[in-house]
DNA sequence: CTGAAAGCGCTTACAG
DNA sequence: CTGAAAGCGCTTACAG
C-alpha cells in the first residue's frame, strides 16, 4: 500500500538497484538519473522502509536506553529526564532513534535488554546508573555489545563510561566547607550499592584527610535518594551530643528533606548547619535558603553518552574502544546554604 | 552469525515453517514437535529477528513518543518524566517498545515524526502536550495514523485523547478557596497556546461565576511553566492597589517562584496570600509552606495513554476509535498553603 | 500436522 | 554508469 523502491523504479524507468543507489548517494550514479529519481521519489511521496533496510544492513540506527527499575526510579526524576533529553538530542542529531525499555526487577531488566539485543532491535545500549553488581552490565559485557555506562563500573573496567569525577567533586565540596572554617563535617550518603555513593564518600574522606580533620563514624549516614532520607538523617544528626556544623549531602533532593526538617525544628541554614550537595537541579536555587551544589552537567552527560556510544558503534577497530572513560567537568555553585563561617570553639 | 530459524529447523529436522509456527504458538502443531523445537531453540540460544518479523508482519510493536521541543522542554521536567514512566511501563507490559524522538523546532518535530511513521518504525504515536495549532497533530490526523494525545485538541476532535478534566479541576481548586472565605482570587496561567492553560482558566471563571464573584482582569497573569513566571506574577500582584487574597496557579513549579518571591518580600503564605496549584509533583509537599495542589495522576495519564494507543492499534474496526476521550480522575490535595480563612472586609 | 514456495522492501556483489 | 539476481530472516497461504 505504501510506495516502495519498485514503484519509484518503474515510474522512473530504471531498476530498483539504481533507486537504492540514489538513496545511498552512491558515487557512481549519473547526476541526471539521480536528479530524476529524486524528483520522482518526492512526487510519489516515497519513504524508505526502515525495517527492510535494517534487515539487510544488520544495523538499526537505534540506541537502547534502560530505565532504572522502580526502586531507583523515584531517585531523581529530574536527573533522569535531563539525562534522557541529552541522550535523545544528540542521538537524533546523528540520525539515531532512542528506544526506551524498563523492567520492574533486575531479572526483568535483563530480559528486556536481551530482547532488544538479541532481537537486533538496537545497535548499542546506554545504562543510566551504575550499581555495584549489575546483571545488565554483565550481560552486555559478556556479549561484547556496544554499551556506555553513565557512571562507572567496578567489575567491568573496560566498558565505555561517561562520568563525573565524583571523588574530586566531593572533595571540592568538602574543601569549600573546610575553607569556610568548618571542622566538624558530616556526610549524608546514598545507597551503598550505587558507585556514585562510594565515590563521593571517598572524595569526602580525602578532603578531610588533607586538612587533618577527624573522620567521625557517627557523622556518616546512608540513605536513599529521597527527601525522607534527608529528613531522617537530619533528625539523627541533631540528636547527637556532639553534632557537625556542616554537611556534604549526596544529592539535592536529600538536602530538601534536611532543609525541611531543620525548618520544622527551628534551626537556621547556614547559621546552625551549613549544607553543600550535588547535581544542582533546577529547584536547588529556589529552596529556602538556596542550595550550594555541585553542578555535574547532567544534560551534557547524556549528550556525551550518546556521542560515545555512536562512536563505538561506528568504530571498526575494537582495540580503540577498550577502557574508554569520558569525564564531564563539574562546577561547584555557591549559594546561601553554605555561606557562613562558624565561630571557633 | 547469530542463530536463525533455519539453523533451528535443520537441527530439529523440521522445516523453517514449522519453527515459525512453534514460535507463534500456532494451534495445529503437535505437542511433541513443539516441545522438541522449543528445547533446541533454548539450546542454541535462538532469538527471533525483530526486523525480519516486522518486515513481513507490517507491525513493529513500537510506540513513538514525541518529546516537546526545547521551549516547552523546560516545562516541568518531572511532569514529562512521570508521564514517560507510565507510558513505558504499560507499553513494556504489553510487549511494546517505546521510541523517543524530538526536534528542536516544530518543523523538525514533524520531520522526526514523519520519518518514524513513513519509515514504518512505529505502530502508533503519543503526543505529550497539546498546543493550539499543532502541525504534528495535523500530520498524524491527516495520515490517519494511530495516535493518542495527552491533553486535548481543539481542531482535531476525533483524535484519541487522555486528559484531566482541567475545567473541573480548576473549578475544584477555586471553589476550595471560595469556601475558605476568599472573595478576591487571582489566576496565574500558562502559555495561552497550550490547551491546558485555557481549560484551567475556564474552570476558574466558572467557579467565580457560581459564587457571583467578580472576575477581575487585573488578577489574571499569563506566563510560562517556569519559576520565573511565578516570581514575576507575584511581583505584579503585590504592587496592585487592590490585590487578591488567594491565587489559583496553573502549575506547582510556578507556585515555587511565587513562594520564593513572597518570602523575599516578607509576606506569609497562606496568611497574606493563599495558594492552590496543579500537578502535585513530588516537591510540592516539601516547599515552605507545603502546597495545596490538584493531583492529576501523571503516571496514570501516561499509563492510560499507552493502553489506549495499543488498543487503537489492535482494533480493526475504525468506527470504534472515533472521538475517544479518556478522563483520568484528579484529586485536590490540601496542604498548608491554602489553609487560612481571610478576615472579612 | 507439516513442508515448499513466494514474498515483505531493501542492498550489494557480480557482470557488463 | 546501470541491471539482474541473490539474499537478509521471517511469515503465510497453498497443498498435501
Amino acid at each position: 500500500m505504501s510506495v516502495t523502491i519498485k514503484d519509484v523504479a518503474k515510474k522512473a524507468g530504471v531498476s530498483p538497484s539504481t533507486v537504492s543507489r540514489v538513496l545511498s548517494n552512491h558515487p557512481r550514479i549519473s547526476h541526471a538519473t539521480s536528479e530524476k529519481v529524486k524528483a520522482i521519489m518526492l512526487e510519489m511521496g516515497y519513504h524508505p522502509n526502515i525495517m527492510a533496510k535494517s534487515l539487510v544492513s544488520k544495523t538499526t540506527h537505534s540506541l537502547g536506553v534502560i530505565l532504572p527499575k522502580p526502586a531507583e526510579e523515584l531517585f531523581l526524576n529530574t536527573f533522569f529526564m535531563e539525562l534522557i533529553r541529552g541522550i535523545v538530542a544528540q542521538a537524533n542529531r546523528s540520525g539515531y532513534d532512542v528506544v526506551l525499555s524498563s523492567g520492574s526487577s533486575e531479572q526483568e531488566e535483563v530480559e528486556a535488554v536481551s530482547r532488544l539485543v538479541y532481537g537486533g532491535r538496537i545497535d548499542g545500549a546506554i545504562l543510566l546508573y551504575s550499581r555495584k553488581n549489575d546483571p545488565v552490565v554483565d550481560f552486555l559485557s559478556r556479549n561484547h555489545f556496544p554499551a556506555v555506562l553513565v557512571g562507572r563500573s567496578e567489575q567491568h573496567k573496560n566498558i565505555i563510561s561517561v562520568d563525573t569525577d565524583n571523588v574530586q567533586a566531593a572533595a571540592d565540596a568538602t574543601r569549600h566547607l573546610i575553607q569556610m572554617g568548618h571542622q566538624r563535617i558530616g556526610f549524608v550518603s546514598g545507597p551503598p550499592e550505587l558507585v556514585v555513593s562510594l565515590d563521593r564518600m571517598e572524595g569526602f574522606k580525602m578532603a578531610l584527610n588533607e586538612a587533618n580533620l577527624e573522620f567521625h563514624k557517627d557523622w556518616i549516614v546512608e540513605g536513599e535518594f529521597l527527601q525522607e532520607s534527608g529528613y531522617r538523617a537530619m533528625s539523627f544528626f541533631m540528636n547527637l551530643p556532639e553534632r557537625p556544623t556542616a554537611l556534604v549531602v549526596v544529592d539535592d533532593i536529600v538536602s530538601f528533606g534536611i532543609l525541611r526538617g531543620l525548618h520544622e525544628l527551628g534551626y537556621k541554614v547556614p547559621e546552625d548547619i551549613a549544607i553543600v550537595s550535588f547535581n544542582n537541579i533546577a529547584l536547588s536555587e529556589l529552596s529556602t535558603p538556596p542550595l550550594s551544589s555541585v553542578d555535574i552537567g547532567i544534560y551534557h552527560l547524556g549528550y556525551t553518552a550518546s556521542q560515545a556510544l555512536i562512536q563505538a558503534i561506528q568504530e571498526k577497530d575494537p582495540d580503540k574502544l577498550v577502557h574508554q572513560r569520558h569525564i564531564v567537568p563539574h562546577r561547584l555553585i555557591l549559594r546561601q546554604s553554605s555561606m557562613f563561617a562558624p565561630s571557633r570553639n
